[in-house]
DNA sequence: AACTATTTATAAGA
DNA sequence: TTCTTATAAATAGTT
């Protein structure tokens, strides 16, 4: 259809070649347009010129990636199966070990035990009183260090204090000095009782 | 191109409409394979009639697949995208799960105590405390259990033992029978020896 | 991008 | 569906 037949084979000349693209692409998508129009039909179409370039063609209300979905529906062929498939496995595993710890924190909190026996029995007692000393004596650990810090802060109030009554002592002339020093009292003994109270508390 | 021209919109007629779907796919799928000929060009084409009938064609040495791919790289459009991304969101869920979990399990082994303060040390410490109070009230459940079975056992072997003694004597003149009586006793005083042991063994 | 001679596609009919 | 054929449409080569 044209000045001349040609013979079906590829255009040897890129500009013409280019040209005849250019021209056929466009007459192709609107063989493609007719056809969805007339025949109520849905049709893709994706080219790529030599150099590279995409066109498309996709039926009105329709988009490419539905026309991909029906494709592989009615071919039973899954483009993205080796993917698919492999985000699916570790979607499993990973189903599995979060039930495998499930199943270890329910049986460490002790729900579950029904279908152990003695021996199970006492070695998840074991493994639960190992734990247990392991987080007393961090407890205690943790007091050492608290009690430990109190009584820093403690001595540091006493010198404090004991500065102030020597100061007060050798220069004892002023009632708003004195007045200070009963206040810094009350202070003082208030801590070592909170001091107190919180060591008792934790032990 | 006819004995009389179209107007392009949908043939009513369903007859005629089928007709004019077979020629004009013919048409356009010739039209593909010479685009793909002439032009060194990829062409995928997909069709779908208004019966819902697939027919397609796509360039030699090409996949509708690797046509897919390529139209995905180009678009930037991943097709899947939906259906990945609602994976991938439940694989990071899994993860985050998975990793409480691990969490929850370090915490309760006493690894991982670093950043816990007193308070919940004793918290730790008192879930810990229940844990093991319920292991050991299932054990000894389990032992009494046994040791029920053990007993019923016991009885009913000594019953036997009675029965298989009495008859020896109102029948004793069978020297096989009475070896067979030293037989048993045997058995009996080996259970019983075996399940004090059992019992021992577990309290 | 246009033009146009010619080929090709296809609508209607069989 | 397939064949035929008149005619519309597409396009190769040219400008």
């Amino acid at each position: 259809m044209g000045r001349g037949k040609i013979e079906i084979k590829k255009i040897e000349n890129p500009t013409s070649r280019q040209v005849t693209y250019s021209k056929r692409r466009l007459g192709i998508t609107k063989k493609a347009m007719e056809l969805t129009v007339l025949c109520d039909a849905k049709v893709s179409l994706i080219m790529f010129s030599s150099s590279g370039k995409l066109s498309d063609y996709c039926s009105p209300s329709t988009e490419i990636k539905d026309v991909f979905q029906r494709y592989q529906q009615v071919t039973g062929f899954d483009i993205w199966d080796a993917q698919y498939q492999r985000m699916q496995s570790t979607l499993m595993n990973l189903r599995e070990i979060n039930h495998k710890l499930q199943m270890e924190i329910r049986q460490r909190k002790g729900e579950n035990l029904e279908g152990l026996d003695v021996k199970e029995l006492r070695g998840l007692e074991q493994k639960l009183e190992e734990s247990i000393k392991i987080v007393r004596e961090r407890k205690y650990h943790v007091i050492a260090t608290q009690t430990d810090t109190y009584k820093k802060k403690l001595r540091s109030t006493r010198e404090m204090y004991t500065t102030l009554l020597n100061e007060l002592e050798v220069d004892d002339e002023n009632q708003q000095r004195s007045f200070i020093a009963e206040d810094l009292s009350g202070v003082y003994n208030s801590a070592i009782s909170m001091a107190n109270q919180r060591v008792a508390h934790c032990l």
